[in-house]
RNA sequence: GGGGUGGUAGUUAAGUUGGUUAUAACGCCGGCCUGUCACGCCGGAGGCCGCGAGUUCGAGUCUCGUCCAUCCCGCCA
């Protein structure tokens, strides 16, 4: 053994000694929380991963070398500290830390490492900018708070296994060095050294894969996934994260759906405290996108909106009337039961300012009180009309149709109407209060239509993926009808977040055939893209289906957390580097030679 | 690619209508202190005001550009 490597070896962490440990000789590991030099006595809180302990140096115990050199630890510093437990006297109890009734009276300290000046704050009172915190992520870390999630993802992602281990799945790894498969986002592409000019892509998911698996024979299968996505980043979006993978043969929704619903609830149950009522509603995608405006509905309070075109036909008002005459132009309202005043003027503008960043021109609102109407709703409805949209609203909402309130109208292209609804819904949702924080509402939405009119490239594009298997009933309309068919396809949503997306696969040849056409894929197209896809399906195929779940995503929202960066270890910035590492980086020519590459970017001024 | 917010000491922030030596707290260094637990008290060091131009007698402050972080749109299930 070499010296450095001698140093006396913990015999309990931070977080464990109790009154029980009285008397008790103990050697402790970790790093200064904080020192406090009060000249004749020198407290020290050692941390580790599972709490924090006091250790007292007394020159009564200590010689004096032990006794100097413990005046000078600081912050961060890695010891190792070797004494007695001695339970504290009532009124040094200390009940803010679990450990408080106890503290180690110090025979000995070894300085392990010392510690620079921190670049980062790892007390919570005041916390450091991102950016700092991500360059230092090794710090940043090693903060209580960040510990506990990691923690908690490592218990989730353990719960996760076992309770699909005890359904039967198994898990199979997928290859990471893979084909570029068609799920609409960009690939992150690795150039192939052995056959130049070729790429392997990142997986963006392991559709394919799990879908072979089931014409394997594997019956269940899960993996905890990593996926690739080169698309910009967002708050819960991150270029890798982990997916929940889930794949079934011979299954229908009906089969399918309690025994994800059963994960989610042990889940929620174990992680979360909290008892989720089975079974989930399902929700058709028709019905959350004419009530909420979006696909992933926040459940957890009503303001249903109600589309309203139907009720203005004929209307002169200008904002209203040029909606009605577009080929796409949809209306719909929203209505704030009670007292008129409930938003201020501030509030409204910013509704307005949502309302215009979703390319609307703007938000036509006014208030309903006992004195009269006000505002655009005064100027553009007749009260006909407006009393029509209430009354719609009302019985939507269970609100009486003669309440006083604000109406919220907003008019133009269907898809900006929905996007800046959906989003003021939350706004006003937010603003009132309306939402408990604590409150987690889960559903299934449903009924996804097939394909989605791609107006750039004037063509039918998949809406989930091409490997959805329509509805019985609508598999004659894929060539005839691609507009109207709707798929088999399902989402689990919780609190206006997308927590799984998934669907039953096709797996009759023909039908894969007749989709790939359906969105313009020729026959050679398709054979080059998924061949082996259509010959596996040609050999046996079960009928079969999974889901995937954003594991980053779950735990974020057991974590009630908003970033996901939060859960994840060692994230990316919004321009998908790392701080840390500073990847990506440059290489230099001889390793570009070999993988066949130039680049073709300015270069940079170093 | 576009819009919003932010960037001042190791960290978090303040900084007036453009004005002389850029403040504070925490941390760091030195001194004092025997029951602290955000210990306390005294003293000290520490600044490319993100970077680059411009306006001006004079810029942390005004203008333009640029970089980084973050939130959003586009993009992405």
């Amino acid at each position: 053994m070499t010296s450095a490597q001698a140093f006396w070896n913990r015999t309990h962490t931070c977080g464990e000694l109790r009154d029980e440990h009285n008397d008790a000789d103990v050697v402790l590991n970790g790093w200064v929380d904080r020192a406090r030099d009060l000249g004749g006595l020198v407290f020290v809180d050692v941390r580790d991963r599972y709490g924090i302990t006091q250790v007292l140096f007394d020159p009564a115990v200590v010689d004096d070398e032990t006794f100097q050199l413990a005046g000078t630890l600081r912050g961060e510093f890695v010891i190792a500290v070797r004494g007695f437990v001695r339970v504290r006297d009532g009124a040094q109890r200390n009940a803010n830390t679990a450990t408080g009734d106890v503290e180690i009276v110090a025979r000995g300290v070894q300085l392990l490492t010392r510690s620079a000046a921190l670049p980062i704050s790892l007390k919570g009172d005041n916390e450091t900018s991102e950016e700092l915190r991500l360059k230092h992520r090794y710090l940043d870390l090693r903060r209580p708070e960040l510990q506990s999630k990691m923690l908690l993802r490592h218990e989730v992602t353990l719960a996760t296994r076992n309770y699909f281990h005890e359904h039967k799945f198994i898990d199979v790894e997928t290859p990471i060095l893979t084909k570029s498969t068609p799920e609409g986002a960009r690939d992150y592409l690795v150039p192939s050294r052995v056959h130049p000019g070729d790429f392997f892509a990142l997986p963006q998911s392991p559709q394919l894969f799990k879908q072979i698996l089931m014409i394997s024979g594997y019956d269940r299968y899960m993996q905890i996934a990593r996926c690739f996505r080169d698309e910009d980043l967002r708050a819960d979006r991150q270029p890798e994260f982990t997916q929940v993978d889930i794949e079934m043969a011979f299954i229908t929704k009906d089969i399918l759906f309690p025994i994800l619903e059963g994960w989610v609830a042990r889940v929620w149950k174990d992680f979360a405290g909290v008892e989720i009522p089975l079974p989930m509603k399902r929700l058709s995608y028709a019905t959350v996108m004419e009530e909420y405006g979006v696909d992933r509905p926040d459940l957890r309070f009503g303001l249903k909106l109600a589309t309203v075109s139907d009720l203005l036909e004929g209307t002169d008002a200008g904002p209203l009337a040029s909606a009605l005459a577009l080929e796409d132009g949809t209306i719909k309202a929203l209505y704030l039961p009670g007292e008129p005043g409930q938003l201020s003027r501030k509030q409204l503008d910013g509704l307005t300012e949502t309302a215009k960043q979703f390319g609307l021109g703007g938000l036509l609102w006014g208030k309903v009180s006992n004195d009269g109407v006000s505002g655009a709703v005064k100027k553009f409805l007749t009260e006909e009309q407006r009393n029509a949209i209430l009354e719609r609203l009302g019985e939507r909402n269970g609100f009486d149709a003669s309440s006083t309130g604000i109406l919220l109208v907003s008019a133009g292209r269907t898809g900006q109407v929905n996007d800046a609804m959906s989003r003021i819904r939350v706004q006003l949702g937010n603003d009132l209060g309306l939402i408990s924080p604590s409150a987690y509402e889960f559903a299934w939405v449903v009924d996804f239509p097939a394909f989605g009119w791609n107006e750039d490239e004037e063509r039918w594009d998949p809406l989930h993926h091409p490997f959805t298997s329509p509805i019985t009933e609508h598999m004659g309309m894929v060539q005839s009808d691609p507009g109207n068919v709707l798929t088999d396809a399902y989402d689990m949503v919780c609190n206006g977040y997308e927590l799984g997306g998934g669907s039953i696969r096709i797996h009759d040849p023909d039908v894969q055939r007749a989709v790939f056409s359906a969105i313009g894929l020729t026959e050679a197209e398709a054979r080059a893209k998924f061949g082996f896809l259509l010959d596996a399906l040609s050999y046996g195929a079960p009928p079969h289906g999974g889901i995937a779940f954003g594991l980053d995503r779950v735990v974020m929202l057991l974590a009630r957390t908003e970033a996901i960066r939060e859960v994840i270890a060692f994230p990316k910035t919004q321009k998908a580097s790392c701080l840390m590492t500073e990847a990506p980086n440059a290489v230099d020519d001889a390793q570009m030679g070999e993988l066949h590459l130039v680049s073709t970017a300015p270069a940079k001024d170093a």
